[in-house]
DNA sequence: CCTCGCCCCTGATGCACTAT
DNA sequence: ATAGTGCATCAGGGGCGAGG
């Protein structure tokens, strides 16, 4: 179909968001939504408006804060690849900032659905200039061409998108579901950790494992390829993802880092240095790899406990508040030491309910597993139909 | 007054040195 | 040789001021 195409701004107004002073004193379920760029990534993933920041209008007033009506669509304007091509609709008024651009329709002309989708389909990170600072002028904005179909037809491709981004939301929902019922299970099988109701002995985890030492402190130079090389930055809670930014190391240092350090399938790896320190994770992996020392490596004993019940107590946020944190040293740089991870209490269950819990578990990730296919597959879905709305 | 371009800061990461 | 610690480096979001 072959929609006359018009300029942006002779459908919307075009703008960006003022510059905003350090401390916007922000009041709490009082005034309107505060977003700023890096606001971006969390809406685009699913986090609701009513949970940013609010100011009201005295205080954005004396800030000088721009208002931007519901049905606007904002996006990144200067930054690099995280916030770029994050497209937002605003289902409220809200205040917004510099870095951000918005667009919004003349809904005489042009559907605020139909907008955004198209805005996502352009992919306005297109426009940045061949900069050492990338950014987006607003001229160039206001001349996007965007097709402009009579207003029922917008409406009527907006609802076909929506339809299949709304399936996408749901498996989005599905995943932070699991997260929860993992943890509310943990609770259910042995109790509050803290109280220790139910009167599980309490034993140093050095007790509880084979071997608990770490990377290597000789950081070796990187390749382009050779043995997988792991540190921190691939440590997510219960996730040991290597592939997203995957490096590696020669086979030689690898040999002589494996030596002393040797991760296998069903370790746990726990971030002990840096602003991340805290975050366990079992190890998925079959291949062999090397560890850099800002991560841990704890091989627990089978006979005492279990991997993921290790791994669930270390990330369990009243254990960290109640028993880790007293291990952390200085408040101001955050780490630990392996004496201190030795000297870890940890409540000891009977084995055979650890193994009960880790099934279930397991299971629970069998389901993320099919609902991540599942978003995969609506991505590819919304993709297709955004190409043939569009193109 | 608004934009654009230019740094500035902060948090994340991990290198490299020191201590045991 | 292994473990502990300080801080350099870097990315990228955020503030600011010159210039239109």
């Amino acid at each position: 179909m072959n929609w006359e195409k018009v300029w942006l701004n002779e459908v919307s107004e075009v703008s960006a968001g003022q510059s905003a002073p350090k401390d916007p004193c922000f009041t709490i379920n009082d005034g309107l939504p505060f977003i700023r760029a890096g606001h971006l990534l969390e809406l685009t993933n699913g986090k609701d408006l009513s949970e940013l920041p609010t100011i009201n209008e005295v205080n954005a007033k004396a800030c000088r804060l721009k208002i931007l009506k519901k049905g606007s669509v904002i996006f990144a304007k200067s930054g690099m690849s995280a916030t770029l091509n994050r497209i937002y609709k605003l289902e409220e008024d809200s205040f917004y900032v510099s870095h951000l651009a918005s667009v919004t329709p003349n809904l005489n002309f042009l559907d605020s659905a139909y907008c955004s989708y198209f805005l996502f389909y352009f992919n306005p990170s297109q426009l940045i200039k061949d900069s050492a600072y990338p950014s987006i002028g607003l001229s160039d904005i206001s001349k996007i061409e965007i097709p402009l179909p009579p207003l029922p037809i917008q409406k009527q491709i907006a609802e076909i998108l929506d339809k299949t981004d709304v399936l996408r939301k749901k498996d989005l929902a599905l995943l932070k579901h699991y997260d929860a019922l993992a943890q509310s299970l943990f609770i259910d099988m042995f109790g509050d950790p803290v109280r220790n109701e139910k009167g599980w002995n309490n034993e140093e985890l050095k007790k509880l494992c084979l071997k608990i030492t770490d990377g290597t402190h000789f950081s070796p130079p990187n390749h382009l390829s050779g043995r997988p090389y792991i540190t921190a930055k691939h440590v997510r809670k219960n996730l040991v993802d290597f592939y997203s930014n995957p490096t590696f190391i020669s086979e030689e240092d690898h040999l002589g880092i494996y030596s002393r350090c040797n991760p296998k399938k069903d370790d746990v790896l726990y971030i002990k240095d840096g602003a991340t320190t805290g975050v366990a994770a079992v190890n998925n992996y079959e291949f062999e790899f090397s560890m850099l020392s800002s991560l841990a490596l704890i091989k627990p004993n089978l006979q005492l406990i279990n991997e993921q019940y290790l791994c669930y107590w270390l990330n369990n946020e009243y254990v960290k508040e109640n028993y880790i944190r007293n291990y952390m040293a200085g408040a101001a740089i955050r780490r630990f030491t392996l004496a201190k991870i030795n000297k870890f209490k940890i409540l000891a269950p009977p084995i055979a309910l650890q193994n009960q819990f880790a099934v279930q578990i397991k299971n629970i990730e069998l389901q993320k597993e099919k609902v991540k296919a599942q978003i995969k597959a609506s991505e590819n879905l919304f993709q297709a139909l955004l190409q043939k709305m569009f193109r």
